[in-house]
RNA sequence: CGGAGCGUGGCGCAGUCUGGUAGCGCAUCCGGCUGGGGGCCGGAAGGUCGCAGGUUCAAAUCCUGCCGCUCCGACCA
């Protein structure tokens, strides 16, 4: 992609509205604009990292077996009567009515909608254990929403629904989610910890918050160094496999890991050696809940068992903020000039800059460079603008893509370009093919 | 929902107290110079001063009402 095609609305100076760093730095590299509290549009960067975040946490619900379904945005509300949340909701939800008088609400989430289409297509003890998943918008109407896409009033959300016989099935489901968990925030290149976490307006008596790592988060947590040390990609792990979840599981929630309000300091030093102890600052991006028959009681969801028995499903509900987690791995990765995308999540994962848009030799060394990397399957934003050095490395480094490959008239001379590491400010001279063999390589 | 504050060109702000025909920096456009960390010179364009009403010869400025946005708190992915 050349930049001069490219819309990227970058700003120079701070947006006086945006208070922390992700939101600033969001509006400051035009990945976002905002259209009324709390509710924003994704610019073509913005949209980019999303669809990257998005794709993961996909990838990660398919290999847990989980099918993706697509339920929409704008719900009836008799459904949510009959599980008596229509009235117990309040005014988060955005309710309106369509031309016929109905009422309508703008999902906040999607229990009772799912719990419905399992009912309508589900029987029989043979139609469990299933998981299903969606993504999509969902809107709350936050009192105060604020900072930005971290706590906006519509957002993009991951929730997969598993439904089980009884409740050591539908736990089994769980464990299989939480490890997912793990291994999501993990491919994303954050350090995620699952809290035992209060079960909130959703219900139901078991659920865990995972919790990513970032100095500039709002909530403190208190744990194990350990936990933050655990390679859950390094293993071979067959999700399927109870036996082999179970031991990870038992291990995570064997570790004293807590946020503030659950914080208990002499319960945490008994647990935890002093060399262990570890208090840092973190962001909550999912939520996992078992809540048993809540839904599928009122609801009447059942199956019928092998003695011919109707029971109510046990169900748990697997939340992620996709759109909040553009927001939070933004906290976890920054510096003073910029983002500094993880390369599994960011929009390009090269800067190409041209320094001299006008010299011939740096435009043709340029989209030379431009063709190889996407040929080799990189993306490439190249940066072919008549703006000074200084202006491209400012923005280049605002945007923070991963690599940038920085091709001027002086290095071309004497046969070189130069790569350098967003994240850790090393830079290589070398041949344009020796750039192109580490990037590709 | 309680408390605080802010709405003036795309962005950041001054001007409001003390009424007199709207200004600065950045960005944009044109020309030139420059060319490794948001460069320089010259020129240009762009504003119903959030909206409505009122006071006044005259309102960005004073009064009333409304709307929007932000921050702190309580609440939440």
């Amino acid at each position: 992609m050349r930049l001069s095609r490219y819309f990227l609305p970058t700003l120079k100076e701070n947006p006086a509205e945006a208070e922390i760093v992700s939101h600033r730095l969001m509006l400051r590299a035009g990945m976002i604009r905002q259209g009324a509290a709390g509710i924003y549009s994704w610019l073509p960067l913005g949209n980019a990292v999303l669809r990257n975040i998005e794709q993961i946490v996909r990838e990660e619900q398919d290999r847990a077996g989980a099918n993706e379904l697509l339920m929409p945005t704008i719900q009836s509300s008799d459904l949510w009567r009959q599980s008596g949340r229509y009235e117990d909701y309040g005014k988060e939800m955005l309710r309106f009515k369509d031309r016929h008088g109905r009422e309508m609400l703008y999902g906040p989430t999607n229990e009772e909608l799912i719990t419905e289409i399992f009912r309508a297509g589900a029987k029989s003890y043979r139609d469990v254990p299933a998981m299903l998943y969606h993504i999509q918008w969902k809107f709350r109407d936050e009192v105060r929403p604020r900072f930005g896409v971290m706590r906006g009033r519509e957002f993009l959300m991951k929730d997969a629904y598993s439904f089980d016989l009884d409740q050591e099935s539908a736990f089994r489901a769980y464990r299989k989610q939480f490890v997912t968990y793990l291994r999501t925030f993990a491919r994303m290149g954050l350090k995620a910890v699952p809290m035992e976490a209060e079960t909130g307006p959703i219900g139901g008596n078991m659920s865990h918050e995972f919790v990513i790592l970032a100095d500039t988060g709002e909530t403190e947590i208190f744990t194990h160094q350990d936990l933050l040390d655990y390679d859950v990609l390094g293993q071979d792990i067959d999700l399927h496999d109870d036996a082999q979840i179970r031991p990870i599981v038992d291990y995570w929630t064997g570790q004293y890991a807590r946020t503030d309000d659950m914080h208990d300091q002499a319960e945490f030093e008994r647990q935890v050696p002093a060399d262990k102890r570890v208090q840092r600052r973190g962001i909550e991006v999912g939520h996992i809940f078992y809540f048993g028959t809540k839904y599928s009681e009122p609801l009447e969801a059942t199956v019928s068992t092998k003695d011919g028995d109707s029971v109510p499903v046990h169900m748990g509900s697997y939340g992620v903020g996709v759109s909040r987690l553009v927001g939070g791995l933004i906290e976890a990765f920054h510096d003073e000039a910029g983002i500094v995308w993880p390369e599994s999540v960011a929009p390009f994962k090269v800067g190409l800059i041209n320094l001299r848009a006008g010299d011939e030799a740096c435009r043709q060394a340029c989209d030379d460079l431009q063709a190889k990397l996407e040929q080799a399957g990189l993306t490439v934003l190249h940066d072919d603008t008549e703006d000074s050095p200084g202006a491209k490395f400012a923005q280049m480094d605002l945007i923070g893509l991963p690599w940038q490959l920085i091709v001027g008239p002086k290095g071309l001379k004497a046969g070189t370009v130069e790569l350098k590491h967003r994240a850790t400010g090393e830079r290589d001279e070398l041949s344009p093919d020796a750039a192109l063999a580490k990037l590709a390589g």
